[in-house]
DNA sequence: CGCCGATTTGAAATTTATCAAAGTTTGTGG
DNA sequence: CCACAAACTTTGATAAATTTCAAATCGGCG
């Protein structure tokens, strides 16, 4: 199901930024701004589908697009010469993503549909217009840009020094934190459409090992995931193995 | 010695950006830039020294500064509860630090000095003013963002999924490309005040471990580290070692 | 039903970390 | 300028973690 762009759904948190740009937290989120102030009717009107296991990154067109991913999941990864596959990202519903392409539109990284998603198209020739009169606009764009590094900072922290039982468990909190923001997880887990293969190239494991480490967090009683569906056993453990903290996520 | 502020260093590059913002593309480069427009006037006067060691960060401080680092290295890494340390990045001349945590105050990282540095303290009312109304600012902060992405994604791709000795040479050949864009590299090496202890926490290696690899690089002949320099033996046996492609650098 | 992809399990091989200790360099104070 | 301490580098031996290889099971789907 889409993700929902008529309801708002803000949480608690702080007003930041001093002076003249003192504005709430959670709305810095793009998918929040963008439907609250009805930008998206200016400069994403266009909806597309991209069909499971598209690519959304076309090699021989130099201009690539933005999207803001609406409904099911996308990710970014990079293949290795020997084959071998590194998952950067996951995106979900409420994600601006495909924008880094069009400042670095060498970068050697691929977008790529896991489920049929569902787009809106972003001109960018609107939303540079957009940017230079709307200060939260341009801060949104420029927050969702440090997100998703302070994101693919902690995947790095975690492939380097974290065991891979804390990794998992990091990792599926933190996608699971990221759904809630945009009403799609709850406090006993939430729906995936990843498979086991899938996650263990996120984590820089194999997917042999990655399965057993999933035994692991089923037999320590944390969490189980199976049938696409991710479910707590018990937060507080789970919370404790993977020493999350969701604060650079809001 | 600090990087130099008044002599441009640009290298062959395309322009790009479609419509009304072709510029060039090295003259992205914040530093270029802000030196080029005399914006570091305007808002980037006060010098300041860090010693080495010494943070960046101030935990008690809600609103950090930005830096533009103009002499000396950084890096930003995380503490793990274990005790454990992974270094997310380096920082070397001509980057921009800091501001990540302007707009996500909460993240977990810390910045700190690792010879003694040099910095422009960034006012950051003045840049947010400048950032309105001048396109080509604007654009580069959000470049310098999207670029500290790339890096840290390809640190993530090359500790996930590369062999110690690849992970390695990709390291030095990435690092020296970004010096070359500031003036502070050759063909054939560079200086490094880095210790193996530092780089193994960036790898996700021990210390000994990466001893062994630096090792493994020297017997193969493809480059050596030591005594604080960099310097490459056999420049292509390391690039196809690294699976290197500068392109995401400029 | 039979196929294909995904998951699960076991055993062996390989890689990497850990532990321990000896060199080496660097910086400091006398 | 030397002596000494601290930090960094190097090496070896051992232990632990992770991958690889192989095979069995499971589940959806034409």
């Amino acid at each position: 199901m889409p993700y929902d762009l008529s309801a708002p759904v803000y949480k608690p948190g702080s007003s930041f930024l001093s002076a003249d740009l003192r504005i709430h937290r959670s709305a810095l989120h793009i998918a929040h701004l963008l439907r609250d102030t009805g930008a998206l009717d200016t400069f994403a009107v266009h909806r597309r589908i991209f069909t499971k296991g598209s690519d959304l990154i076309h090699e021989n067109r130099q201009w690539q697009n933005a999207y803001l991913l609406t409904a099911g999941w996308a990710c970014s990864y990079m293949l290795l010469r020997d084959g071998t596959r590194q998952i950067i990202n996951f995106h979900v519903p409420g994600d601006l993503i495909g924008i880094r392409r069009l400042l670095i539109p060498d970068a050697d990284d691929n977008l790529c549909a896991i489920t049929s998603i569902e787009v809106r198209e972003i001109d960018i020739e609107g939303l540079l217009a957009a940017l230079r009169g709307n200060n939260c606009l341009a801060m949104s764009v420029l927050w969702s840009a440090f997100r998703d590094e302070a994101i693919v900072s902690q995947h790095l922290v975690g492939i380097g020094r974290r065991r891979p039982v804390n990794r998992a468990a990091h990792f599926f909190l933190e996608l699971g934190s990221r759904l809630s923001l945009v009403g799609l997880g709850t406090k006993t887990g939430y729906q995936c459409p990843l498979t086991q293969s899938l996650i263990a190239d996120a984590l820089g494991l194999t997917a042999v090992h990655f399965n057993r480490v999933l035994r692991q967090l089923r037999e320590l009683n944390a969490m189980t995931f199976h049938d696409g569906w991710v479910q707590y056993l018990d937060g507080e453990k789970l919370e404790h193995l993977a020493d999350f903290d969701s604060s650079y996520l809001q």
